[in-house]
DNA sequence: AGAAACTCGCTTAGGAAGTAAGCTATATAC
DNA sequence: GTATATAGCTTACTTCCTAAGCGAGTTTCT
């Protein structure tokens, strides 16, 4: 166990530590800009991102990934209805299900972001094919994280409200 | 230019057009749950993460950065305050700021998010040093494009509710 | 088949948190 | 020394989420 796994335990705490935390929170806060760029408040954006993201979901689905109850859903999918992004149509195998499809190919987030795709092409021209492929697997093995831990979070909170008896967000109210 | 370049720019675009925004979206979702769990708003918790990360600042540089008014930044504060997670000093050099600083060293935070770090540790351990330096990199390169480029969105965001003469979220009301 | 229990999406009432506008106090420029 | 600009607070209003409850459709159990 010599230098070279020294410097990568450095490495790897300075990633964890600090720098991919820096990124969350950057990440965050263009979300919100986008949002507001594109008239939508965050959540419809993140609904939009999600439905993009895994084709065609119910509102329940949408609901249970996200954390929101159904009224919130109902409200976001007639939100982004009414501006054109998505379009319902009624599951044929279950009468009560409405499935969300993306209404546009081209959806006008694209023209938003991608400046700033443009911008971390060019940054990834100073790697090499084997780093790439390590920032490639990094980004595929901590999203499947992220989610996992995100889903774990939300159920340990509802569990949590359910013990100490509160409604709402603040336990001391 | 042949297989390698080749090579380089599919897994380019596969970063930048897949991943990096499967990432993004899982971030934001978790950023949220974060915040349910300790019974903030994701504006509070958005706040004080970057607090943490930039030291000590006034109300009004949260504002610039974050885009929030200054009423809502006073109702950020105070909440954060109330819960115990800052205290605010008077500015010795302008009687009209007042310097915000986390109240806490370790934050209980922390205590949410350490076992995502410890699994995104144990990912990590698969790269060599030279994949940690990428991603590295690539995290501290991208952190500063988002950055940039949502104050670049936000700032159109502005000039254009100018132009359109609208107030509020939708331009079309 | 029929009854009970469950699930889906919608509606309503209420609350949390944002914006916009106006105020006071301090700071700076002319 | 007056005028202008800035920091942060307050107020009125708006948006959007939660909680609770509904009707319609589905599944399960006997």
């Amino acid at each position: 166990m010599g230098a070279a796994r020294e410097s990568k335990n450095k490495l790897t705490d300075e990633i964890v530590g600090r720098l991919a935390r820096q990124h969350s929170t950057a990440v965050v806060l263009f979300h919100h800009a986008v949002a507001e760029r594109l008239g939508l408040g965050p959540t419809d954006h993140k609904c939009l991102d999600l439905l993009r993201e895994r084709g065609a979901l119910a509102g329940s689905d949408l609901g249970a990934i996200t954390g929101l109850t159904s009224g919130a859903i109902t409200g976001v999918v007639a939100r982004l209805e009414r501006a054109g992004y998505l379009r319902r149509e009624p599951d044929p195998h279950d009468g009560r299900k409405q499935i969300l499809h993306l209404a546009l190919e081209r959806s006008p987030i694209q023209d938003v972001i991608d400046p700033l795709r443009a911008d971390v092409s060019a940054l990834l021209e100073n790697f090499d094919a084997h780093q790439l492929t390590a920032i490639a697997e990094f980004l595929a093995g901590t999203t499947d994280l992220v989610y996992r831990h995100a889903a774990l979070l939300r159920a340990e909170t509802i569990s949590d409200m359910g013990r100490t008896r509160v409604t709402g967000r603040t336990a001391s109210k």
